[in-house]
Order: C-alpha cells, then structure tokens, then sequence
DNA sequence: TAGTTGACGGCCG
DNA sequence: CCGGCCGCCAACT
C-alpha cells in the first residue's frame, strides 16, 4: 500500500478545493519540507502514477505560474481545466492568485 | 556506485 | 530592479 513518501503530497493537493490552487512550498512547508519544494514536483510527476487522480493542475509555482503545464497530457489542459474552475490565468500566469492561493502555512 | 536532473524556493551579488 | 547560485529530497541514467 501506499509504501511512497509523497502519499501525504497527494493527499494535501486532493484536499484542494475547486477554485483554488496552492504552491510547491506551501505542500513541502506544510509536511516538513520547508526547503524541500523541487520533491513536490518530483511527486507531482509521479502524480499521474498515483491513484486516484491528482489534481495537479492545482499546483504551480510561488509566482502563480503554470510552471508544470507541460508535463500534462497536453500543456493547454492546465490552464483550461483551471479556467473551467472560475480562474482567470492570462499569459500562463494566474490572475489574483494571492486571491485563490491557499496558504496552509499561513491559513 | 556515483553523478546529474527536476513541475522550486530563498538568498546573495 | 534583475540575474545568478546554493540548498532540499528523491529518482533517473
């Protein structure tokens, strides 16, 4: 069973509400790994290994970037699929991303 | 086994 | 203000 170390990264980015979206640093800050962004990204490429589904279109970077929309199936999934959740993301970057940002160090 | 990479982040120059 | 470097943990070659 979940014998993988990112089984917790999954769970935290499943938690991720529908218009909503958070960042590497938060996931790695909120499980101990303050430093430790680049392994959510690592995790996040497993992600699609990981069941049942990772919405890790959710994820992007501290600057409210789609860093990671082109490891998806295709790189316009991303930001149509967060645009279908209420977002506006002009340029690949998201509009008031402070504003659907979930800081769970800070919440 | 060892070296390099990777969907990042923070700090220094 | 902008660019470059180091640090984090794990996986890949």
């Amino acid at each position: 069973m979940s014998s993988n170390v990112y089984e917790p990264i999954y769970e935290v980015v499943r938690a991720i509400p529908a218009g909503r979206v958070t960042t590497y640093g938060a996931i790695a800050k909120l499980l101990g790994l303050s430093g430790g962004a680049r392994l959510v990204g690592w995790a996040m490429n497993k992600a699609h290994t990981a069941m049942p589904n990772v919405p890790a279109h959710r994820v992007v970077n501290r600057l409210g970037r789609l860093s990671g929309k082109l490891h998806f199936a295709t790189p316009t999934m991303m930001q149509e699929r967060l645009e279908s959740e209420g977002l506006t993301i002009i340029n690949d970057e998201i509009q008031c991303f402070a504003t659907v940002l979930i800081d769970f160090d800070t919440l």
